[in-house]
DNA sequence: CCCCCCCC
């Protein structure tokens, strides 16, 4: 296997403009020359901070120095790259630090994870930056003018020469990627976007009390969770409003406690008295929110406790209430509403605190975006708000206008499908319990994965039930269920390694049943056997004893049910 | 320095 380099990406890479999307979101095939663990001390905590890695990468003719962001750090760690590795890299961020062009590659996808050396790449940083960095700078540069990372090239495309850009300059200093901010750093600005703020926090307990908000902060390198307690609180939640874009420098950088996050970033800014936020008002590439929606029939394919954006249309709202946290002994205040969207399923959404209160559930049957909620399993599937989600009520998206003009033309008459409790198990077919589906249905699609269970519900009548063997003597320990054998006139369990004076019966029936499309010999267990007969396996067991015929039984509790029963 | 994300 040969992969041929992207002759020319490094070149690209040292000379485009930073905020060239053809270049550092397009595809790049280079090689790893080196990957080297960088600036990594333990901090004044003595907690370790995340590895960085420097990679050398090549395109064959030259190669330059990167950055591999920290969330890709698994892929030296497990090692999926390493020396010589090639790789397809599709996504890369260009930012200055001390207006040294700095590249952190964001995306990529391994190649050949071994491979010869190609070519006879030369150094393309080296005659400007490392000249500088020794003082011996040439005549084009001096301390007051940023230094030439390269001299603008041909790089034989039909972009053709390229203008070298200038690190970002002005009364901000050096702009910081966020993904580049460390506990080292100390001159820095970030320009970022605040994608989130917290209602502010009140916490009393034995270390003493106080208040905090937090905000996630994004720039296209990525993100980072902000707080700012007590003082910061007054001065700073008025100024930073969602969806802004700040200028913020001289906040404290500090390891992030990752199980209380689930912001991609290992460090967390601390506003401190000193720190500076001031709005930029200029037209950025700062990016704006972005959402993964999930249809609201397909959440029954998330577990509980997982977290996704969904859209919807608001079928109702609830009046605001308030529930008593017995956890934390106070009240807290909540909104239920109803969304419902084209797939036909409704879902309730429970809104809490300031924003349940903030509701205003006067407009009628707005369309909300939500990010980043809580799928919860009430009522098959639920939804729930963190402090940390968004919701925002008509955003300016297409998903949005699509979903009004399907709700006020055909969905607002329409009756929607909620999740039931029986809900949940995921299958590769996409049945879901919900929906009925014939036998034919289910015996045409097959069966699957091996070892897969399938979930289907069917609706049909009972036509034959396998009398010989319907219940079979059981162990009473709870949930043991196993059979018991009897010896010397008591009932003995091998697992338990017990015996009884009498067994729990349990039924394991065979059943035909049939639909319009077929029929199919269904097994049920305890629970359909009660169902079906109304009646413990115990209790039909005794009125057989009481010298009933069991057909007689049968017929008479069978007949003119509507049964149901599943089926893995 | 919080770190709870709740109830039915």
């Amino acid at each position: 296997m040969s992969h041929q380099l992207s002759a020319g990406s490094i070149k690209l890479l040292q000379t485009a403009s930073p905020d060239d999307v053809t270049v550092f979101e397009s595809q790049h095939t280079l090689q790893f020359l080196s990957i080297k663990r960088v600036g990594n001390t333990p901090n004044p905590t003595g907690a370790t901070p995340p590895d960085r890695y420097r990679i050398i990468m090549s395109d064959g003719v030259h190669y330059m120095q990167a950055m591999l962001a920290t969330q890709l750090n698994s892929l030296v760690q497990d090692n999926i790259i390493g020396k010589n590795t090639i790789a397809l890299i599709d996504k890369l961020t260009c930012n200055y630090v001390q207006e040294k062009r700095l590249i952190i590659v964001l995306g990529l996808r391994v190649l050949q994870h071994s491979a010869e050396k190609i070519g006879d790449p030369q150094n393309l940083e080296s005659s400007d930056t490392a000249e500088g960095a020794a003082g011996n700078q040439g005549s084009a540069t001096s301390a007051s003018t940023p230094t030439p990372i390269a001299k603008p090239v041909s790089v034989g495309t039909s972009s053709g020469m390229r203008q070298q850009a200038p690190p970002p300059k002005g009364r901000h200093g050096n702009i910081y990627p966020i993904e580049g901010l460390s506990p080292y750093q100390n001159n820095w600005t970030i320009k970022a976007r605040v994608m989130q703020k917290s209602d502010i926090k009140t916490w009393s307990n034995a270390r003493g009390e106080g208040k905090l908000f937090n905000v996630t902060l994004m720039d296209d390198s990525g993100e980072i969770r902000a707080t700012g307690f007590n003082l910061a609180v007054d001065e700073l939640y008025p100024k930073l409003e969602e969806g802004k874009v700040y200028y913020i420098s001289k906040a404290r950088v500090n390891l992030a406690k990752k199980k209380f996050s689930n912001v991609n970033n290992d460090y967390e800014l601390s506003f401190e008295r000193n720190t500076e936020v001031e709005e930029c008002h200029e037209i950025t590439n700062v990016p704006t929110i972005k959402y993964n929606f999930v249809p609201l029939n397909a959440l029954e394919e998330l577990n509980k406790d997982a977290i996704c954006d969904v859209i919807g249309v608001v079928k109702e709202a609830s009046p605001l209430s308030e529930i008593t946290s017995t956890k934390q002994n106070r009240q807290i205040p909540k909104r239920d509403l109803t969304l419902v969207d084209k797939s036909g399923f409704s879902v309730r959404m429970t809104l809490w605190g300031k924003q349940a209160e903030q509701y205003n559930a006067a407009e009628p049957s707005p369309v909300i975006a939500f990010k980043g909620v809580k799928v919860g399993d009430f009522g098959g599937r639920s939804l729930s708000m963190y402090s940390s989600s968004t919701m925002h009520i008509n955003p300016d998206i297409d998903e949005c206008f699509a979903l009004r003009g399907w709700y006020d033309s055909a969905g607002s008459d329409q009756t929607f499908k909620a999740h039931s409790i029986a809900s949940g198990a995921s299958s590769t077919f996409g049945f879901n319990r919900a929906e009925i589906r014939s036998f034919d249905e289910v015996k045409q699609t097959g069966f699957g994965m091996p070892d897969k269970p399938e979930t289907f519900s069917a609706r049909g009548t009972i036509m034959h039930i396998k009398s010989d063997n319907i219940s079979y003597p059981a162990c009473p320990t709870p949930s043991c269920n196993k059979k018991v054998i009897e010896m010397n006139g008591s009932w003995r369990c091998e697992k338990c390694d017990k015996s009884f004076p009498a067994p729990e019966h349990r039924y394991i029936m065979s059943m035909a049943v049939a639909d319009y499309s077929g029929q199919a010999w269904l097994q049920g267990f305890n629970e359909v056997g009660i169902a079906v007969f109304g009646m413990t396996a115990n209790e039909l067991l005794e009125t057989k004893d009481r010298n009933l015929s069991r057909t007689h039984i049968m017929r008479t509790l069978v007949f003119g049910m509507a049964s149901r029963a599943s089926n893995h």
